[in-house]
RNA sequence: GCUGCUGUAGCUCAGUGGUAGAGCGCACCCUUGGUAAGGGUGAGGUCGGGAGUUCAAUCCUCCCCAGCAGCACCA
């Protein structure tokens, strides 16, 4: 409990009684002229207020009280420090921006030796330094000649470009942290001594563009984390150690996957248990989509370039397609095929075979297209990230007053099919009008509007990338994320009638004219092998039981058993699982061990005491202690769980 | 593609200017053991590829390839 007055330009104070806390101030002030309060006596104590206290104001309450600042405030503190713990130790580097973000902050420099690991010790080092000073940080707002020639003299470039990108009419509040100052919007802290010196640690150092432009120089930038304490900065280190551990890289490895090589650089070799899953889960597409009313065709992998320029994939990506030529002489320049990067095109020819009527609309689509596209090396990530893959394609062409309602449709489809696979955690965003776009406002008013009220209407909330929609038409991106945090697209829906218009797709409709039908990209999973990616980290490789590639392993605990382990893996075969013997001259233990490590989710080990019960021992996959049950009763149970959850 | 880092046995990794090691895995032998590693023996490597420096390169230099982190990109 505080008692805070405010005290305004005209001179009027504001008091609150004790037994508010500062967050209800802090609430009142934002919400309220108090903005413009200019100082303020906190439990007697007096605070001027920099002009404008705007959003800030609970964060600046809160800091005055001295109770644990905000976490988005320490972290922000931690750039300003560590940029300046940089310029204290190499005085010619120049500074950029700092941002924070998710567990701590980023700030770019540019230095033209790299940053090593050995120098972020430094770093952190004086970064310590300058926290024991319990340096005060002040801020003042200046005017922007004074700030422009302030960094001009002292050699900043970046910062000069920076206040050039400020509208005119913003105020420039520098902050001074000790003697170091930065060009920065606030809050800040009182003085840096309330940074947890033991609560932070530099992550790493890579390369970044400057304000995201790769036609500008790359800056170094240099990653920190930093939490309230301690314990809270431990546990996040071994949060990434156990994210480690669930890396689809090493699980695909441990539990023999798939493997990749030099040789095929972003394409992969799949071994048998990672096609069980694989073709489990194409299956299971297959059978959902048919279920939805889709039609599934096939369309070729090497098409005549003729078709890419037509549909304008050439003009745009021929640096990102594979080029297929028989006559070696053919330079790119000439070339005639290519491998298909996506499968839209050749959708649109089946689309176009034979009249179309309104009466065919909306016609569903669907293709497990293999495509291939020659993506930039630093792209590449394990199998989430590839040159080779097979989308879960599909293509709906509907008219304009369909788009709504077929959109809704597709978003009910696609939460069916997470559910199943275990997702529940995913996130809808939709990518609104690029700068550079064609089509009417008026059209793209009406789609956008379409899109977010399909959404809504399915019951799911959204958020807006402005600008990041496809130059044809805007998109909905269903996204998932990693075992470490890091967001991948994978479902996805777009509008599009730049295609059928390219590719000279029609209908007849009921007045008997030829109209334009709409095409909706749409893909659920993304690729087979994103998705696959994701559903291995997601189920820590602990795959549902329908899903997992060896179900059950067999184990003799002696050798006199093994026949009949044999006879209760042909039992379980029959009944449609996936079971495997272990009749090797190794230890129960060592068995357990080997097939626990390689997420089988069920060991049914066997000695001479079930061979004359008859009985199995079940131990199931994450648990420790076992139970004895009969050949039948489990042969039962796991038939069911061997179901995939559309056959229920 | 860009910045930085890495590349030694199937995997995880030591190591050295005088052409290599461990653990696990694998093979064979012994062991028939009751729920997360029983014991022994042995076979595996042009030290990512190419060029250069050197009497000598896995080690130093340069180029290329691939991987990792991030940025940019993602029809």
């Amino acid at each position: 409990m505080a008692q805070i007055s405010l005290t305004f330009p005209d001179g009027n104070t504001r008091g609150f009684e004790a037994g508010v806390t500062p967050a209800d101030v802090a609430a009142d002030i934002s919400n309220s002229l108090a903005k413009k309060a200019i100082s303020a006596q906190v439990d007697g104590q007096h605070w001027d207020l920099q002009w404008p206290i705007t959003q800030d104001a609970s964060i600046a309450i809160n800091t005055m009280k001295d109770e644990a600042p905000a976490l988005e405030l320490i972290r922000h503190d931690f750039a300003h420090v560590m940029a300046r713990a940089v310029q204290e130790i190499w005085p010619d580097v120049n500074v950029t921006i700092g941002p924070v973000i998710e567990n701590g902050w980023y700030y770019d420099f540019d230095r033209a030796e790299p940053f090593t690991p050995e120098d972020l010790g430094l770093i952190e080092k004086k970064m310590r330094d300058i926290i024991n000073l319990r340096d005060p940080v002040r801020t003042e707002v200046w005017e922007r000649e004074r700030a422009i020639r302030h960094y001009e003299d002292a050699g900043e470039p970046f910062k000069v470009e920076l206040i050039d990108a400020i509208p005119g009419d913003e105020p420039l509040r520098m902050y001074w942290h000790g003697p170091w100052q930065d060009l920065c919007r606030g809050p800040h802290l009182q003085h840096t001594g309330q940074l947890p010196a033991d609560a932070f640690k530099l992550m790493s150092v890579a390369g970044a563009y400057w304000r995201g432009d790769s036609n500008r120089p790359m800056l170094q930038r240099i990653y920190g984390v930093a939490f309230e304490n301690r314990e809270k900065l431990k546990a996040h280190l071994t949060f990434l150690e156990e994210a480690e551990k669930r890396d689809h890289r090493r699980l695909g490895r441990e539990m023999k996957l798939f493997h990749m090589q030099e040789e095929a650089p972003g394409q992969i070799f799949w071994h048998p248990n990672g096609w069980t899953i694989y073709t489990e889960l194409r299956e299971y597409m297959r059978r959902r989509q048919r279920a939805g009313g889709y039609v599934e065709v096939n369309t070729p992998q090497v098409l005549d370039r003729k078709l890419w320029e037509a549909s304008g994939h050439w003009e745009k990506y021929q640096d990102h397609m594979f080029i297929v030529e028989v006559d070696e002489e053919h330079a790119r320049e000439k070339a005639i095929n290519a491998l298909k990067p996506m499968n839209c095109p050749g959708h649109v020819q089946i689309y176009n075979q034979g009249l179309k009527s309104y009466r065919d609309l909306p016609l569903r689509i669907a293709e497990f297209g293999a495509c291939n596209r020659y993506e930039p090396s630093g792209a590449l990530h394990g199998i989430m990230r590839v040159r080779g893959f097979v989308q879960d394609d599909g293509h709906i062409f509907c008219a304009e007053d369909q788009i709504e309602g077929e959109t809704a449709r597709f978003i009910a489809f696609l939460s069916q099919v997470y559910a199943d696979l275990g997702f529940h955690d995913w996130t809808i965003k939709l990518s609104t009008r690029p700068e550079k776009r064609i089509g009417s406002d008026e059209s793209w008013d009406f789609l956008e509007k379409a899109l977010g009220d399909a959404c809504r209407a399915a019951g799911y909330d959204y958020e807006v990338l402005e600008g990041e929609g496809a130059f044809y038409g805007p998109k909905l991106e269903f996204t998932l994320t990693d075992a470490i945090g890091r967001d991948w697209q994978c479902g996805t829906l777009q509008v599009d009638s730049n295609l059928p218009d390219r590719l000279d797709a029609s209908y007849i409709g009921a007045d008997g004219a030829r109209h334009r039908p709409v095409m909706l990209h749409r893909a659920c999973l993304g690729s087979f092998e994103r998705f696959l990616g994701i559903l291995i980290e997601e189920h820590a490789g602990k795959l549902p039981f329908w899903l997992a590639p060896r179900q059950v392993v067999v184990a003799s605990i002696i050798s006199e058993a093994n026949d009949y382990v044999a006879e209760v893996v042909a039992q379980l075969r029959e009944a449609g699982i996936r079971a495997e013997a272990d009749l090797r001259n190794e230890k129960i233990n060592y068995k357990v061990r080997e097939h626990s490590v390689g997420k089988v989710p069920i060991i049914l080990a066997c000695g001479m005491k079930e061979v004359e019960d008859g009985t199995v021992t079940v131990r199931r996959l994450g648990e420790k202690k076992t139970s004895v049950t009969s050949v039948t009763e489990i042969k039962s149970e796991l038939a069911v769980a061997a179901t995939p959850p559309d056959m229920l």
